[in-house]
RNA sequence: GGUCCCAUCGUCUAGUGGUUAGGACACUGGGUUCUCAUCCCAGCAACAGGGGUUCGACUCCCCUUGGGAUCACCA
C-alpha cells in the first residue's frame, strides 16, 4: 500500500506541542514506509484566521526537520494545498451529493437552529438537527448552508491506536457541508481532500473521534473508501487535566527554539510523550524513531506535559553534542558583552559550561563573568556574608592573606591548566588550608559568584591578566 | 444530560495470567579528596474501588468511582 500521511492544521495560531506531536507521528509513519508526508492548510474559517500563522506553522515544521513532500509553499501533484484554493472541488462534490438527494439547503436561520438546540439542552437531550429536517427544502442557492442528509446507523470501525470502536445511530446527524459564506466546513472539506490527495492514514487528535461516525456516513454517501484512522490522545497541561492549550504558557514550538532548545531534543521528548518502543530507552534520535515508531504502541490515555523532563532531555542532547556543532547554535545566546571576544575564547567558555546547560538561554547567567568584570559589590557581599560553611570558618583577614598568596603563586605561571593546578595545589599544602576555603575564596574573587565551572579551567580560560587583576581587586575590597 | 474514550510510582511509562511490579524525570542521601553541574551508587514512591472468571490476576469480564472528548455556519 502506498502510504501517504498528512498534517492539516488551520492557520489560527502557532503550533503547540500537541499539534507538533500529531505532525511528528504522521511524518514518522510516512518516512518509515518511504511514503509521502503532506502539509495541507485548513483555512476555511476566515474569521479565526491569523496573519502569519501559516508561516509559523511552516517554520515550526521545518525547524524540527519534519520536511513535507507536498505543501502550500512547495506544491505537489495534488496542488493546491490550501483549502481556500480548492473551493471549486468542494462545490463539485457537493453537487454530486445534491444530485443523489444526500444534501439539501438549510432553510432555518441561525436563531431558529439555536432555538432547537436550546430546547434539546433544556430537555437534557443531545441536539440532533435531523429531528428538524425540513420535508420540502428549497433549492440550494449557495446563500444558505448546505447540509448533509445523513443515513443514521450504528458504526463499528478500527482505530490504529484505540482499537475497535463503535457507536449507535444516535450520533449521526445532518451536519453542514458548505457554510453560507461559500466555504466548506472541516467536516466536509477534509474528507474530500484526503480522498483526492490519496491520503492513506488520517492521524489526528482525540477531538474528532466523536464525529467519526458522521465521516463514515459521508464516505459511504460519496462512494469513497475510508482511510486508516489513528487517534492521538491529548497532551495535557501541567496543572490540571485539561487538554493543553495556548493558555498554558510557552508551549509554542518556536518559543522553545528561541529559548535554546535543540530540535532533536524536542523531537525526542515529544515522541516519548505518549509513545515508547517497549524497551527502557529514554532518548531517541530521529533515525531511531523512523525505524522504531509504531502507531500501535501509542498510549491510549492523555499525557501530561512535563517541563522538567524536557529540560533534562535537552540537557542530555547538549552534553552529547560535539563542541563544533554546539558552538554555532550558542552564537545568538551569548551575553551582550561577549561581542568583543573572539570565537576561540567563546568556544573555550562554552566547553566549560556545556555540561551544566539545560537550554541555551541560560548561557548569559552562566558565563557573564567571562566577558565582564564581576560587580565589586557582589564580591564584597559574598565575602562579608559567606554562606559556605567552610568559608565562614575563616576570617576576612585570613581570606585576604590567602588571596595575596594565590596571586603571588600564580604570578609566574604560564597559565596552562596543568600549571595552575599544580601551583594552587602546592599552595594548599604550603599554607595547610582546606580547598573548600582557598578555592572558594578564589572563585568569589574571580567570578563574583558562589558557583562556577571548575576553578582551574575557569582561570585558564579567563587568562592570566584578568585573573590576577581580579584577584588584586578582591584583595582591595577586603582591605576595608 | 446523551454518546464515546481512558485509568500502573507526583510525572512519562514497561508489563499482555504466575515478576521481589522494571526504567526514566523529579525528590532525598552518599561518592567523584573545590562550589555548582555532570557522572556513579543508594533510597523514596504505583497497579482507583468492588465483584466475578481462574489453581492463580496489574493483566480477561462486569459494576462503581474518577478523568477526558464531543453534542458549532471552529477546526
Amino acid at each position: 500500500m502506498k502510504v501517504r500521511t498528512r498534517f492539516a492544521p488551520s492557520p489560527t495560531g502557532a503550533l503547540h506541542v500537541g499539534g507538533i506531536r500529531t505532525a511528528l507521528f504522521a511524518w514518522l509513519v510516512a518516512r518509515q514506509a518511504k511514503g509521502q508526508f503532506v502539509l495541507r492548510l485548513e483555512d476555511t474559517d476566515k474569521k479565526r484566521e491569523q496573519a502569519g500563522a501559516e508561516e509559523q506553522i511552516i517554520n515550526s515544521l521545518k525547524v524540527l526537520g519534519l520536511q513535507y513532500d507536498e505543501g502550500p509553499d512547495c506544491g505537489g501533484q495534488f496542488a493546491p494545498y490550501r483549502q481556500s484554493e480548492r473551493l471549486e472541488s468542494y462545490k463539485q462534490w457537493a453537487q454530486k451529493l445534491i444530485d443523489k438527494g444526500r444534501a439539501y439547503a438549510d432553510p432555518y436561520t441561525v436563531e431558529e437552529v439555536q432555538k432547537f438546540r436550546d430546547e434539546a439542552q433544556k430537555a437534557k437531550k443531545p441536539f440532533l438537527y435531523r429531528n428538524h429536517r425540513p420535508t420540502q427544502p428549497p433549492k440550494w442557492n449557495g446563500k444558505t448552508p448546505l447540509r448533509f442528509q445523513s443515513e443514521p446507523k450504528p458504526y463499528k470501525w478500527h482505530d490504529e491506536v484505540l482499537g475497535d470502536l463503535n457507536t449507535g445511530p444516535e450520533v449521526v446527524d445532518d451536519f453542514i457541508l458548505i457554510k453560507s459564506d461559500g466555504y466548506p466546513t472541516y467536516n466536509f472539506s477534509h474528507i474530500i481532500d484526503d480522498a483526492e490527495m490519496e491520503i492513506s492514514h488520517v492521524i489526528r487528535g482525540q477531538e474528532f473521534i466523536a464525529s467519526t461516525p458522521n465521516y463514515l456516513n459521508l464516505y459511504e454517501a460519496l462512494g469513497l473508501e475510508r482511510p486508516i484512522l489513528a487517534t492521538m490522545p491529548h497532551i495535557l497541561g501541567p496543572e490540571g487535566k485539561k487538554k493543553l492549550s495556548k493558555r498554558d504558557g510557552a508551549k509554542d514550538v518556536l518559543d522553545y527554539i528561541e529559548a535554546g532548545y535543540l530540535p532533536e531534543a524536542l523531537v525526542s521528548f515529544i515522541s516519548t510523550l505518549g509513545w515508547n518502543d517497549g524497551t527502557e530507552q529514554e532518548i531517541f534520535t530521529v533515525e531511531e524513531l523512523i525505524d522504531k515508531f509504531d502507531l500501535k504502541k501509542v498510549q491510549r490515555s492523555g499525557a501530561k506535559f512535563d517541563e522538567q523532563r524536557l529540560e533534562w532531555t535537552n540537557g542530555h542532547f547538549i552534553r552529547e553534542m560535539p563542541l563544533n556543532k554546539l558552538s554555532p547554535i550558542a552564537e545568538s545566546f551569548w551575553p551582550e558583552a561577549a561581542e568583543r571576544f573572539d570565537e576561540q575564547y567563546k568556544k573555550d567558555v562554552l566547553s566549560l559550561v556545556q555540561e551544566r546547560l539545560k537550554f541555551m538561554a541560560e548561557l548569559p547567567q552562566l558565563t557573564s563573568f567571562f566577558f565582564s568584570e564581576p560587580k565589586i559589590s557582589e564580591v564584597k557581599e559574598l565575602f562579608d556574608n559567606p554562606t559556605d560553611r567552610q568559608l565562614k570558618s575563616a576570617s576576612k583577614l585570613q581570606i585576604k592573606a590567602l588571596l595575596v598568596e594565590s596571586a603571588k603563586v600564580l604570578e609566574p605561571s604560564d597559565f596552562t591548566e596543568k600549571d595552575i593546578t599544580s601551583r594552587l595545589n602546592g599552595l594548599l599544602e604550603q599554607l595547610n588550608t582546606k580547598p573548600g576555603i582557598l578555592f572558594a575564596a578564589i572563585r568569589i574573587a574571580i567570578t563574583g559568584s558562589k558557583s562556577s565551572p571548575q576553578l582551574f579551567g575557569t582561570l585558564r580560560v579567563l587568562g592570566k591578566d584578568k585573573s590576577l587583576e581580579r584577584l588584586k581587586r578582591a584583595i582591595e575590597t577586603l582591605r576595608s
